[in-house]
Order: C-alpha cells, then structure tokens, then sequence
DNA sequence: CGACCTTTTGATTGGCGTCAAAATCTGTGG
DNA sequence: CCACAGATTTTGACGCCAATCAAAAGGTCG
C-alpha cells in the first residue's frame, strides 16, 4: 500500500467571486436568487490544482473549504507508525471537501487530487457565519453530509465484513455510479463505461487491502468478464451479476433532501 | 460473529411533550429559549425499552427519530448473503438515532439497544419542517452529523489499517472516553473504570474480527496490565500506552460548535 | 530515451477465521 | 433461593485469505 510521502504543490490562478458560478454548484442547489448575494462575502476562488497534490494535511489548522469543480480526489487519514493510508472518500465533482473541523479549524484528515482539478475554495470563516443567516445553506450541507456518512457507513460495512472480492465489486460499482450520477462531461459518453483514474494502490488504500491482492482479484472479475479496467477506463460487462456480488444498490447513494 | 436474529419487542410508555425535559436534550443546546415552544408540535414521547430490543430496522420506512436519554445502543447493517453484521456505532446518553432516512423515510441501517434505555421520539415529519424554521437546530443536527462522522471515519480506519490489538484498544479507549464525556451518573462514579455492557461478540461485529479472536487479545491486553475487563465493566489501567497502541487522541472524540 | 510509476506473477508466511467443546456467567421461573 | 437454560467467555487445533517478499514486465511523462 501507499506509505507516506506527499507532494507539495499547487499552483492557484484567483478567478474573484462569480455568483452565476456559485450558482451552479450543487452546494447552492436550494438557496434561493435573493439569498445568493450573501455569497459575495465569501469570495470564492477558483484554484486549478495538477494530479496527485495535497490540498490540506491532518492535523493542521486550514482557513479554507472547498467544492470539487472538475477531477478526481481523495480524502485520507495515515496510520502514524507503520504509514499506512486509509483513503475514506473518492471525491468526484460537486462534493465538499473539508467541511468538518475542530474549533482551531485543524482538519482530522488530509486531502489530496488525484487527476488534475479545478477546485472553489471559500472562507471557512465566512461560510460558518453564512450557515446562521441562511437556513437553505445549512439544512443544504446537512443533506450533503448525510449523503458522506451514507457513504462512509457502505465502506465501513464492506471493509469490516466483506471479502476482498466482494468490497472491490463494491467500489466498482459505488464509483460507477456515482460518477453516472455526478459528472456529465465527455468523459462517459459510452454506455457502461468511465474514466477511471485511480490505481489500484488506491483501491487496495480504500478498503484496506494490497495493491497486489486489489490486482489478483481485479483480473480474476476480468477473466469472468464482469469488468474490464485498463488504461484509466472502467468498463462494467455484467452489472447485475457485479451488483449481486458486491450488494450493492443505485438506492445507496441517493440522496435525500430535507426540506 | 453475530448472524441475524432479532428481537422484536418494545414497551411504549407515552409521556407526552415536556419542554424542560426537551431542555435537558444535546440536541437542543443553543436553540433559544422563546424558539423552544415550536417543540411542543413535535409530540415528543419518552419510551423505556428493554435491553437487546429492535428500535427500527434497515430497509424499512420509520416516522420516527429518537434521542437516546438513557442506556447503550448500536446501529448496525447486515450482510443479506451471510448474516454477517457490522455495528456502525455504539449509541451513548444523548445521541441521536435515525436521522438519515431516504425520500421514503426509509433508514439504511438497523438499530437496538444494548442495556435497558429511555429513549425520546420525535416525528420526522414535524421534525423537518422544523429545520426551516429554526437554523440553529439544523446547525445543531448538523454538528452532531459532523461528530458521528468523525467517529465513522476513524472506525473505518481502524477496521481498514489498523491490527486486531490496535483497533481493540482504539475502541475501548473511545468508548471510555466517550463515557467519560457524556454520561455522568453513578456508573462511572470511579476514576478509571466505566459499565461496560457489550459483549465481545459486540466488538468483534464493529471491528470486523470473531468474538474467539477479540477474546484472544483482550485476555493479552489483560495480562500486559493495560486493561480490566470483567463483569460488564472496563477499567483503564494504563490509559498512556493503550492510547499509543490505539493512536488514539481525546481531541478525536471533541465535537465543534459552528455558530 | 530514461526514470519512475503501475501492473503482474510466483513463492512463502502469518494473522485471523473456523470448528469444536468446555467452562463460566446471567437471568428467569419454580 | 436454587436450578436450569441460554448467553458469553475461554481454550485448542487447524485452515485459509490476504500480506509479505522479490522481481520482472509494461506504461507514462518529462
């Protein structure tokens, strides 16, 4: 698995505040027209960010959170004596990123691209204040972070009680359909088929196995010709029979909303 | 590992709406006074349920969401293929249980009690028709959504990268922990020592191990003097090294105030 | 083209599961 | 208050899934 080593670069082009852009986030799905001019305060930046760089490192106080515009990322914790990773979320485009801090605003996980990405960063400060005067952007985040713990729950579940087999399945197909559901670009115009830009170091990172079992096990569901994964493209041959395998359901990551 | 089987009873005693006891809730820490008196649309009953008793289960619609007052409880998934189940999280005094729900009122977990506990039920409905109303209590759900997903997060890490020997102490040092925090009657009265009343089948279901090798390494923990663990009650014995064997930190178990 | 990722294959090891059964604890009813 | 049934803990033997170690092959990008 991946032990600890960590790039540190980030190359930040400020675009200013541009509510039409806010606007389209799925953050703001609920705020209404009137309430949207708060968000100037925000000054929300965009920062376009290369592959694999490090957004923020646990443990250190960060000013900042961000919604992911355009790529892939990561959101990871490191076991300190033996520098194991533990990746806790795939990031895909519309979801917050670093929402959850302590009152010295030190974030209990890192951060980190894993294909080149365009993020909106806000100030964490002037967000928090925002939450009081606009209930839709609270109850908004609340729905978002229901949709994470769904999601952080599934993984638990099929790192804690599933076999390798069947929590890669899960992935695979969790992935797959997050991305149907969230990005809209060229990227998945085929039909049973995305982008797919993680290693399967990173795969193994998730869900606590070796990038050399992830890699047995992978071309073990390629030979039953239930996926075929190569050169960053995933492609799923057998949904139904994939989805029994790995228990997995489109309803697990559908959101709710609250009001 | 426990396979399904569940308990179906409950004992409702109603107690109508009481806003002094409505006061005494986490849940409604900083909602001010003179917003309080939205509560009594809620109908909030107290309900007594005995120890091990099915509160909702996974799959299926649920109208209500509950406040533990009193008791331990879990929340947990199952693995419909083979009955394995994993425990997502362990409830204590003041958790809230059941607030994730689809557009069905459907919860994608199960929940029951551990010991015999009070519990305060809320209509959702009238719940979320509330959040509108009153964004201090969306911030305030929202904090304690951001404190249960912290607590999944490390649990996942502790299940994903961590050994047998260190998730056990990680979790006994959390739960001791989180004790300490939340509950403060006579229990607990002693300096290192908590009631302690799940089971080892009960730890070895979070964490992904059987109750036969949980067994193993809390009997070594026992022998190194780290640990007591007899009669439904935990004593910490030298808290210092667990901690360093778990990688635990109490600022994991501190929440965060958002306004 | 060369350095570094990433994937792949093989051999071996070990942590934890499985199976089986005894010992101990706990709660309940007579 | 004791007796018994079921739950929980404990012990031992054995097996397997996935880790580790090692190294080659293939990809990717500056």
């Amino acid at each position: 698995m991946m032990k600890i080593n960590s790039v540190e670069k980030s190359s930040t082009s400020n675009v200013g505040c541009n509510i039409s852009l806010i606007q389209e986030q799925a953050l703001f799905k609920n705020v209404p027209q009137n309430r949207l001019s708060w968000l100037k305060d925000l000054q929300a930046k965009q920062i376009k960010v290369p592959a694999r760089s490090t957004i923020f490192k646990e443990g250190k106080p960060h000013d900042y959170i961000y919604t992911l515009f355009s790529g892939w990322g990561i959101i990871y914790k490191t076991v300190s004596n033996n520098g194991k990773r533990q990746i806790l979320r795939f990031l895909l485009p519309g979801d917050l990123i670093g929402f959850q801090a302590d009152k010295a605003n030190v974030i209990a996980y890192s951060s980190a691209t894993v294909t080149s990405s365009v993020l909106c960063a806000f100030s964490r400060k002037k967000f928090h204040s925002l939450l009081k005067e606009s209930p839709e952007l609270a109850v908004r985040i609340l729905e978002m972070e229901c949709m994470s713990m769904s999601l952080c729950q599934n993984h638990l579940m099929a790192t804690g009680r599933k076999t390798a087999r069947e929590s890669i399945a899960f992935i695979l197909m969790e992935l797959y359909c997050r991305v149907k559901k969230q990005v809209s670009d060229s990227f998945c115009e085929d039909n049973n088929s995305i982008a797919f830009p993680i290693t399967q170091e990173d795969m193994g990172d998730a869900l606590g196995l070796t990038n050399i079992h992830v890699n047995r096990v992978v071309n073990e569901l390629m030979r039953e010709k239930l996926i075929y994964l190569n050169k960053k493209r995933l492609t799923i041959l057998n949904e139904k029979k994939l989805s029994e395998i790995a228990e997995f359901s489109p309803t697990m990551i559908e959101g709710n909303t609250l009001i």
